[in-house]
DNA sequence: TTAAGTACCTTGCGATACAAGGTATTCAAA
DNA sequence: TTTGAATACCTTGTATCGCAAGGTACTTAA
């Protein structure tokens, strides 16, 4: 089995969750979210990152604002909208409920094993 | 936001996780999969199913055997391999992981709203 | 013999992660 | 002034996955 394509098909949702998770934190321009999610051993890299945030912006879920950086070209920091609160909501209750199967299957697991 | 496919989007990689799971316990054919996982909330339909087993099937991580059924056709009857026990292994790191960063990022959401 | 139920499978489409490559701005050194 | 490196943003093409829709084969009961 192709241990990085297992994981990268795991990331799919998943980031878009993670990276609205940071940014109901704090605005965040695209080097940040990679940084900080790389620290957190959830890699992102920039072909996957530019387009998911296009697609929130589109769908209304983040907003950006230009900020100028000490070293270097301006930033774009992107903010969660209201909409994109909702939208976060939503994401979380579907991770509890993945979350939640996970957990059962698991527990399921050992029980079988402990009546063996 | 369609959450109907964000949902489907977040299934992606975790139904492999989640079937596997389910076979390191027992062996079962595909409407048992599909009537198990349904309860706990993780719906999977056949035009899903039966691609992922062949597939996992052909990797050598899935193995079947026939079995008859009391009413109605034979039934593939999947068990894991044991190359399959060790894919599973390193499925359950890599959800580890990602659960891992999901409560780092809720916990340092909270911390945040604290300190305001 | 026929109809319904069960079980397996395939095709085509939409969506996403990623590798690879590209453009524009800034700043410091030559 | 010019040039190169660093930074930041973006696009294209490919592989993969979930899913809707539709199809085949076997069994059983009417």
């Amino acid at each position: 089995m192709n241990t990085d394509n297992t994981k990268s098909q795991m990331r799919k949702g998943m980031l878009e969750y993670c990276i609205m998770l940071l940014l109901r934190r704090q605005p965040c321009y695209a080097n940040d979210i990679i940084q900080r999610l790389h620290d957190l051993k959830m890699i992102v890299v920039e072909g996957t990152l530019y387009p998911l945030l296009s697609r929130l912006k589109k769908d209304g879920l983040l907003a950006y604002e230009w900020r100028e950086s000490t070293q270097g070209p301006p930033r774009k920091y992107y903010v969660l909208t209201e909409d994109g609160q909702e939208a976060l909501a939503q994401l979380d209750s579907s991770w509890e409920e993945i979350q939640h199967t996970v957990m059962v299957l698991k527990v399921e697991e050992l029980n079988a094993k402990m009546n063996n």
